[in-house]
DNA sequence: TAGCGTACCTAACGCTCACTAAGTTTGTCA
DNA sequence: TGACAAACTTAGTGAGCGTTAGGTACGCTA
């Protein structure tokens, strides 16, 4: 058929990712079959197994490396001097633009129930990575104590309805591409920043 | 072997959709074996064919049952004439209850990522009924119009971060079982409600 | 207790899919 | 130009699983 071009292996693996994060995203791990990431990759099946040693493996290095950039990203928008009213609004900002740029890799990362004992393992690992981390951010926010308490549980829980609400919300626009950003942040803002500005007490505006 | 219990047909089939529920929230619809579940029905495969004519039959049935029981106790604890401070926690209760209830039931419902595209497009549908019935019940709050404007899909936003902010503290509950209800819910009037009700503008209270 | 409906079983088919063995082509560098 | 490394291929293998065919045995009713 076509007369596949013969790549050096560092753009081939590039390739390989891009197509893996697609069908990832699009089928889940156990409905992403080698032979599809291949094929999207320009390659035959046994090409993806000179770069990554199992379909696992590879599913891995992808979630770690989405994980890595969104905790870069959280870290950078929202620590900073400013007021939380200055630097929460600019995360959530930043955190949708992500979305937008690397929709599969958000929508891939966001998935649930991989359908894999071990790929589900190395799932819950990553998202409770992400999930306490956002907890450690929240923590830093002052009057944190209103929500949290002295309580180390209810900060994780906080920061998974909030982790859990912009996944659903990620994956929901991915459905409405035509929304614009704008829109998608200030939901963020309206549902949950608000409260929990709110609830950090009465040194809160109005 | 273990000489098996010969049971009426709707006996059988209620074990059935016990065991599959169970199996299904664990492992996801595609990591879900019909063998597995019938054993944990005491039963061999075939015998779960006399009761449902696939295996996707028989996870749409499970999910449309409690799509319907969730839908039923939105609408029996959110509506009301009572004000919306007596409500939304009454509601949320009621939520925190039944998820303690029926976890497994919970969890099959919140998972997503199914791996089979049909599965997917049964989980889809189901889940944007939940989404769209949370919008309506939001939208009959006093105030809605600050959360929403007159745009239909900023009120669908929003029910989305609540309903997969929910989704993901139940799976996250199912992981720490030794959490009172109490602090659930306390944690998810913290982040939303409190949100919400201000949001909905300057008559809110403090 | 004989007969019958049905709850239940064993065995197998056919398909998908992760992964591998072994060989072929292609670009590069002496 | 010719040889060598490496990028790539075809053609499997073996395991798992949804589903079905066909038969067995249990328990109710006459």
């Amino acid at each position: 058929m076509s007369p596949r071009k013969r790549l050096p292996k560092d753009e081939r693996r590039e390739l390989i990712e891009r197509a893996a994060t697609q069908v990832f995203a699009e089928h889940g791990y156990r409905g992403a079959s080698m032979d599809a990431i291949a094929e999207r990759s320009g390659v035959s099946a046994p090409v993806v197994y000179d770069h990554f040693a199992s379909k696992l493996d590879l599913h891995r290095r992808l979630l770690e490396r989405t994980r890595n950039e969104l905790l870069e990203m959280w870290r950078e928008h929202l620590f900073g001097d400013e007021p939380a009213e200055v630097r929460f609004p600019r995360a959530i900002e930043a955190w949708a633009l992500y979305v937008e740029e690397h929709p599969y890799a958000a929508k891939m990362f966001f998935r649930g129930g991989l359908g894999d004992p071990e790929a589900e393992a190395v799932h819950r690992e990553v998202q409770a990575q992400a999930r306490v981390g956002l907890g450690v951010l929240l923590a830093r926010e002052p009057g944190a104590e209103n929500i949290a308490g002295e309580d180390q549980e209810a900060l994780e829980m906080a920061a998974e309805i909030i982790r859990s609400g912009l996944t659903g919300l990620a994956v929901w626009w991915t459905d409405h591409p035509h929304v614009p950003r704008e829109q998608i942040v200030q939901a963020v803002i309206n549902v949950v920043w608000v409260g929990l500005e709110r609830a950090r007490g009465p040194q809160a505006p109005v």
